[in-house]
DNA sequence: ATGATTAGTAACTTTCGAAGTTGCGTGAGA
DNA sequence: TCTCACGCAACTTCGAAAGTTACTAATCAT
C-alpha cells in the first residue's frame, strides 16, 4: 500500500501556522510540504470546516488558526480530514456465507477495532502544543549547537 | 489507500486446510478466495518457505499444513507474508531538515510503532486452532437452527 | 513413454485511492 | 481594476495489490 500523508502533512502545517504572526498561504505550505498548493487547500479543507482553521481571500489573505495549539489533539485532526482508514489490511470478503471466513474475520476485526480504539484514544490525549512544545526543544538543542560553534 | 487482503485470505484457506482430509488444491483455494489460483500460490509462497505448508506437484498434489493449528498464530502468518505495513498512515519526509516536521513524526511514529508493537503481541497469542474453534461453534450454531427447521 | 494434473514463476494488465496538475471562478484589498 | 489568494471541478500520474497469461517442471496414471 502507498499510504496517506495526510495527518501527518497538517499536523506540521498547523504547528508552523502557530510559529508565525499573520496568515500562511497555501503557497507557502505548499513549499514546507513540498508539493502542490492545490493539495494543501484540498486537505485544509476539513480543518475549515471543522473550525480549527480559518480561510480568507485576497491581498494579505491566507490561513489562521482558529483555536490554540493546546485545544486541538491529533485525533481533532484526524477526524477533520475524514478519518480515512488507519490500517493496510483489510479484511477480505470473498465468500460471504464462509463460516470459516466469518470466524476468521470476526477475529481479525476484534483486534483490529481494539488496536483502532487504542490508537485513538491516545489521540486524543496528544494535543498540538504537545508537539510544538517539542519543536521547541529541538530548536533550543540545535541553536545551542550553532552558538558553541 | 486500496488495502491488503493477505492475512485475511491466508487465515481462511488455513483453516479449511485442516477441516480436510487430502491435500487442497491452489484451484480450489481459489474457489474458497474468489480468485485465481495464482494469486493463491504467490501468496502461499511465503506459506511454504517459512515451513507451515508444503506443496507437491502433479497428479494428487496441492497444499498441505506442515504443523498443527495450535502451532501456528496470527503473527506466524503475518511474517510469513512478508510482514506488509499494518497501517495506512504515512509519515510525510517532505522537508528533512525542518524541526518541526522531526517533531510532528517523532510523535506520530512513537504512536504508531507502540500500536504495532501491541497489535503484534496480540497476534503471537492467537493461534488459527482458535479460529478453528470459533469456525465450529458457528457450525455447530447453524446446524441446530438447520435440524429444529 | 506419454498424457493429464498441479505447483512455480515471470511478465504483463487492471484496479483503486492518494497525490499531483490545470483551469477557471470568486472575493478582497491595493 | 488589477492582483492576490482561496474554492473547486476535472483530469492525469503514481504505487502497490490483485488479477491474468503463458510457460516450465514435477509427479502420477495409463
Amino acid at each position: 500500500m502507498k499510504g496517506d500523508n495526510r495527518l501527518s502533512r497538517m499536523l506540521h502545517v498547523l504547528v508552523h501556522m502557530a510559529q508565525r504572526e499573520g496568515p500562511v498561504t497555501s503557497e507557502e505550505m505548499a513549499q514546507m510540504l513540498n508539493t502542490n498548493p492545490v493539495v494543501v487547500r484540498r486537505t485544509m479543507a476539513g480543518l475549515r470546516e471543522s473550525g480549527f482553521v480559518q480561510a480568507e481571500r485576497g491581498h494579505g489573505g491566507g490561513w489562521r488558526l482558529a483555536r490554540g495549539l493546546g485545544d486541538i489533539t491529533l485525533l481533532d485532526v484526524y477526524r477533520a480530514i475524514d478519518e480515512p482508514p488507519l490500517f493496510s489490511l483489510r479484511i477480505a470478503e470473498d465468500t460471504p456465507g464462509c463460516l470459516v471466513e466469518q470466524a476468521v474475520n470476526a477475529a481479525l476485526d476484534s483486534e483490529l477495532s481494539a488496536a483502532r480504539e487504542r490508537l485513538l484514544r491516545r489521540f486524543g490525549e496528544i494535543t498540538l502544543a504537545a508537539l510544538a512544545g517539542d519543536f521547541e526543544r529541538r530548536w533550543r538543542a540545535s541553536s545551542k549547537r550553532a552558538t558553541k560553534a
